[in-house]
DNA sequence: AATGAATGAGAGTTCATTCAT
DNA sequence: TATGAATGAACTCTCATTCAT
């Protein structure tokens, strides 16, 4: 029993230790984070860490090899409820069109509850400054309003739905882009005529076979 | 006469500086690309700059006020082409779907030709490395997988049509994601249900009142 | 008696303690040589003599006062066998010259027997890389090139014993290297003409009075 | 003429920064030099450098690559003129003995000359207080005085020139040393036997055939 | 206009040492 | 006695910017 006592003891003890580890460890990662969020990628250093997590610098150390991981720890950490979240989503047993449907509420709700942070961490500040303010004040929003344009067009000669033409303008060069960048990361793309009709396809004609019913009763 | 003579010649002066300054100012331009092609955002040093360029470090500051001028002026003149050959295409008298289908075709061209540059100038070599190359393998290509499975499901339930579910994935998560961060960049976002909503209709069932004739008959 | 029991224990105690500590001592003085072999000085860190020695780092000061301590004892304590030899060769009742005979030669096994360590230890990693592998290549070998040179002159001209030139070159240039150092420590070397006589005097005629009637027969 | 007169100019202004390019560089190794002799080679630190040299730190990064450039050049340069001195002394017309003699003499003057600045540099302060000071102390001296007993006893017994014992002693362990870690640092030594008995066959009967004259008569 | 040496603040990282447990 | 997380000063090196020429 004295035995029993002392091991009991020693588990408790490096529980113990094991927690206050973790503890130290997430407040660097939320130091991080908060970083992140006020400074920018390029105003992440080890100072400002150190500083917001109340620990020293060597500290950080301790707990990460070097800044690169604490990065990606604290990324890591931030976008893990949201993929765990979407993943039960998508292995539920609702239709697949409600699936889908809910991943697109579901994402965009997680990035305006993170937006500063999401913000910052998808384009740097000093991107954020030379290409969101500038480039897609001056050039983007020119193309945006052609398009508008363009769907307005469509829409009054019933080629398209009476939806909301900026916005959909929107819609549609953000999906361009994303496709585009997405091939950027792409080993092998598919050859750009097939994606370019099947991004066609879908934006003009969805991917569903029909309408459901009540929609069509309107 | 002589008067004629100085006046001609300070204007000749004057128009041949212009011109110096104009080529100047453009290597500058031209090596930031190079600069930052190669060596990313982070590598995009002055030095660099200066040497690719021909020039020496202080001439930069002649010709710009800092290195966030040069690389404002060098992303802006790197895509003045596309944005004009897209504003061509969006103002000619093509028909408002062919208008959409050759904006999506041409842009894709556009970003293939210029990948390396690219990739580089909208995810910076540190996020590359970070987010690229472990977020994406990790966690993006589970999800992915699990959508064409969802989108899978749909054909074989007759509710989708029958295209390649795994593109039509990789299509639908960028989109979201393209969305999300349009919301991060708008001042003041739709109400999230909207967006949702849009998104969805349009990636369902796309914006188009009916499919073309000549694709009917298939 | 029971008096006497505690006291027998307390002995025992303090025996075994002081066994322990010895042997724990000896653990990270021989981790210190680990890594002082692998490392070299420059990386000799406690981080890594507490990891070899398989001790948290810090046990390194509840046995030593500080790192100088730890590779102070590691160096007196590799030294220690070969001074105990050669201490009782020059003890012995051999005869002078083979006392000293004896003494090159197992210094020189010594050294050849632990020369890892020895060559970490006497240069360390960055002067060895500074200054043997360059200084020695360019400098070095042109002087004891010359100095061959000048033996094989000496040779010829019936000057100097048919040695081979080089490696007299090579004894007759780190001798030279040798004295100059010792008087670098010294407090109060002697008259630089009398070292310098001294050192020519051995080295061209040695110190003995005359070669051994055996190599005379020869 | 007036071209002339450019040119010339230009030539000046080259030449002039030429010049103090130059001296800035020197500036800087000689305050290596000051550094390494005033704090050791572990005290060598840019900072220290660049405050004894007057210049920023930055600066000596202008000049030089690194640390480790610096740190080699500093050195190169002060070993420059004993090394052409020795060779020319090599290369002249004296004869071979005279010729060793004189290098050894010129040898040990310059390190008498340089004796702060090559103490530190050949055995960096760690080193020099782990080893010099304590270890010479302790051990080395008892091993000088047992062979200079030998040598005594060698000389007693007619065996031995009769030479200062404990100058012999000090020069017969200095130069195994010496042979020693010249053994360290060749890629194939010779046969230890080899070595060891070259070395005692010099040190007992030196490498010249016979006494010249002069020296005879005494 | 062009130069490039000089600057100096600040970056990431290391590591001997301390101390509460 | 043994631990190892925490420290913080010190390190080498970078780089945008300035300025005398």
């Amino acid at each position: 029993m004295q035995f029993y006592r002392v091991d009991e003891m020693a588990d408790k003890k490096h529980e113990r230790k094991k927690v206050l580890e973790t503890f130290t460890k997430q407040d660097i990662m939320d130091a991080a984070i908060q970083v992140l969020t006020h400074h920018g990628i390029q105003g992440l250093t080890m100072d400002r860490v150190a500083k917001e997590a109340g620990v020293a610098k060597g500290t950080l150390y301790v707990h990460f090899k070097n800044k690169e991981q604490i990065l990606k720890s604290a990324v890591e950490s931030s976008f893990a409820p949201l993929v765990e979240e979407l993943s039960n989503l998508l292995d539920s047993d609702l239709s697949p069109d409600k699936k889908l449907e809910g991943f697109t509420s579901r994402y965009l709700e997680y990035f305006d509850a993170h937006s500063d942070f999401l913000r910052v961490l998808l384009y740097d500040r000093q991107q954020a400054h030379a290409q969101s303010r500038r480039y897609r004040t001056n050039r983007y929003w020119t193309l945006v309003e052609k398009i508008a344009k363009v769907v307005e067009d469509g829409i009054r000669s019933s080629l398209f739905q009476p939806l909301d033409p900026s916005r959909i303008a929107v819609i549609f060069i953000e999906t361009n882009v994303a496709v585009a960048i997405h091939r950027l990361w792409s080993k092998s793309p598919e050859q750009i005529e097939d994606d370019a009709a099947l991004v066609s396809e879908m934006l003009l004609y969805g991917i569903a076979t029909s309408r459901p019913q009540d929609e069509m009763k309107l």
